[in-house]
DNA sequence: TGGTTAAATATACAAAAGTACACCAAATCT
DNA sequence: AGATTTGGTGTACTTTTGTATATTTAACCA
């Protein structure tokens, strides 16, 4: 969906971040190309036509018309913290990767308690029904690359991920479904752990 | 400090405040002449600076360099709502009176899905656990006095809430725990439905 | 090596933007 | 009645602003 930008890129939309943070509006192309060091507007034209193409901004054409519409960028918000929400797990990509985020999502800035990167992820199947997380909930995830046993995490198993329990006992490590319905899983290939589920959101019917 | 606004000074503030909101960023004089029907560049230029003395606004000398400084204005934050935590329930009030608030909590937007009033409570007990409803979650309720049967309420029976699920069968209208150590509930005194619960925030050990 | 891409420059231009001045009209206040 | 305040009109600037074209440079890649 949205492309990865160059080191200039990222840098001009910090400073327009940056910008309307301070003064609650857009910089013009003149007032970049100043703060920059550039002589030309046209070089900050085509800069900010790259960035409404690869969808982190929206302009109209007018003055200071810029709105930045990626949630990285988008001006800190106090109470709220958004963080990308993981579909299907493309091949060989690191979970957290771009091409992996299906969209962001909003959730309570009381989630987040350990500094680190964050992301969501829809539950499939109800293996951990026991643990009070159901099909279709919101599993909050701290991303971490290990855990203590019996903490609930996300795996990586091939290209799988899952919601399970990690155990650790006897030297041998496995993961624990919260459904009786359900063995143990032993991976045996490739895998590793994600991520510490931190928290749940559930949308009910209304 | 700042001091009162004439009828017409008010509406330009709260149609910049409304164009910030929707495109992010303020309209020009221009602009706001059109939405106002106003054929002269130079009213709009007088009332901003009238609004700029009062102290609502801050202008630099450039496009759109608008920037709103007055609390009551301040563009309303998007992704976030705020709902009141109801504590322990004081005896007569109705469930949603500020004597029963014990603070807000931030939740994401997306929970709200129907207009109406909100509120949180934070869920005492296990009787819930086979709907996926732990000791501790937060469940996030619509304000409704009725519901169909089968949908999980918030009840006020006397002083005290509960989270069970409505059963309307044979005539009879009860309340069921979902969780077999618990008995149906067939309110005898006074009881109301307070609301639905739509939504369920949990957060866990990190 | 040659070709592509990212980045910047120089110059040009029409439209848009804020500002200024003179004047008008209605309501409000003393 | 006269003065003040609030709101609006018309025209006329000067700058700013986004955009266009053509050209250059450096980095990267196969």
């Amino acid at each position: 969906m949205s492309k990865l930008l160059t080191d200039r890129q990222k840098e001009i939309l910090e400073i327009i971040a940056g910008h309307i943070k301070e003064k609650s509006y857009a910089p013009t192309y003149q007032e970049l190309a100043n703060i920059l060091n550039i002589k030309s507007k046209y070089a900050i034209l085509k800069h900010i036509d790259s960035l409404v193409a690869k969808g982190y901004l929206e302009k109209d054409s007018s003055a200071r018309a810029l709105r930045i519409i990626h949630p990285d960028y988008l001006p800190a918000d106090n109470n709220n913290y958004d963080v990308p929400l993981i579909g299907r797990v493309a091949a060989g990509y690191p979970i957290l990767a771009q091409e992996n985020v299906e969209r962001y999502v909003s959730i309570p800035r009381a989630m987040i308690k350990a500094e680190g990167r964050y992301f969501a992820l829809k539950v499939r199947g109800d293996s951990m029904i026991n643990a009070g997380i159901f099909e279709d909930d919101l599993v909050i995830v701290r991303s971490v690359n290990s855990a203590y046993s019996k903490e609930i995490i996300v795996a990586l198993i091939e290209d799988d991920v899952t919601v399970k329990r990690l155990i650790k006992k006897d030297g041998a490590t496995y993961l624990q479904a919260e459904n009786p319905a359900y063995s143990d899983i032993y991976p045996a290939g490739e895998w590793s752990i994600q991520g510490k589920v931190v928290g749940l959101i559930r949308e009910m019917a209304n």
